[in-house]
DNA sequence: TAGATTTATTGACAAATGTCAAGAGGAATT
DNA sequence: AATTCCTCTTGACATTTGTCAATAAATCTA
């Protein structure tokens, strides 16, 4: 439990941050959240399951990728301090229409969909600090749009670099190719070009 | 006040749906909606302008866009019933890096930011309401992007014909193909193709 | 309604990116 | 350490889309 406390400080802060939560909310988060160590490689949601789980990422990194025709599409990158859920299926308990996988050895605070609804339900106010954010989260979505009707292969890649270069060694290639909607080949020219930022 | 009254009858209907209301709630939301008739063609919010309302589309249609270099891009097309406001802007009221115009004559319900503030202040459980709705964008949003790592100019049309059948006529051309990230020409060349649907 | 302006279409061509294939380089596994 | 597997790089070429230009069509405006 103390050990609980102690990975979910981040999270705990940043809901502080939005407004300062009770005690005995926080209590409830740190009871809730279940804590768990997931080796690279792993698929936390498969596509067709139902996402029952949001994952507070308290360290490691992960994507969401979809396929499309024979073609693999990573759809997000995730990373450490992040809140992880496939939106579409959690938010509506529906299949995914994504995976979600590890690219690290990761460690996850995992809250169930039921478990967030007892939460809404005791602590009303929770729902202030979820919609704050889902504000941040779509405004960054929208970040990505923008990035996806850029010009050239180039431009999305310096909105890459902007934004993830922290994990840019740690993310293979071809996922970052797909993130960016371009081929791995387009990707690795373009680098090279660029000087190999 | 009861030409209001109507005129928000879908909005209303939209929030009972997800958890009914209080009549005071109604009342208030009524009575803090400005009504306003928009002539087409007309900006509602100009980039670098903070965006300091949110719009309720009663009726008419809407895009937003911004520049990049010399070239327009058209990033959303909004429609009847739904609710409008720079997402990035309006959140955080900081200036907007896109602007907002009508693409036909619109009737708007407006409500400031800082009215909405009061509301929330006055109505907590209106979080609940309003996160739901940022979710269901959200979820929106996600399948944009979806649309935009689509192959192949085709894909995309046919993206924007599944919905957004019923505007398509009211659409410029050139909107729709910087919409879908493709070139006019493109545009026109893949409709002709898939036989002018 | 006529004229002016904007938008859409079509063709020719250029440019960017995708595809296929081969080989190099790393990482993982035994 | 050697082998195997996978990823990245590079080249050659195909394909798609973008660009430019001319014309046609549609829309706006006086």
């Amino acid at each position: 439990m103390q050990n609980n406390h102690a990975l979910l400080a981040t999270l705990i802060q940043l809901l502080n941050e939005i407004q300062p939560i009770s005690k005995k909310l926080e209590l409830s988060l740190i009871e809730q959240f279940k804590i768990e160590e997931v080796k690279k490689g792993k698929v936390l949601l498969y596509e067709k399951d139902i996402c029952k789980n949001l994952w507070f990422l308290c360290d490691g990194l992960l994507r969401s990728y979809h396929n499309i025709g024979d073609k693999e599409v990573t759809s997000r990158i995730m990373y450490t301090g992040h809140i992880v859920i496939s939106p579409g299926s959690f938010f509506t308990q529906t299949p995914a229409t994504e995976s979600i996988e590890t690219l690290a050895d990761c460690v996850v605070a995992k809250l169930s969909f039921d478990d967030l609804q007892d939460i809404y339900k005791r602590f009303p106010e929770f729902n202030y600090h979820t919609r704050l954010i889902t504000e941040q989260y779509f405004y960054k979505q929208e970040q990505r749009l923008y990035m996806l009707r850029k010009h050239d292969a180039a431009a999305k890649y310096n909105f890459f670099l902007e934004n993830y270069a922290d994990y840019l060694k740690d993310i293979p290639q071809k996922y970052i190719a797909s993130f960016l909607n371009i081929a791995p080949e387009t990707l690795s020219r373009t680098r090279s070009k660029l000087g190999k930022k």
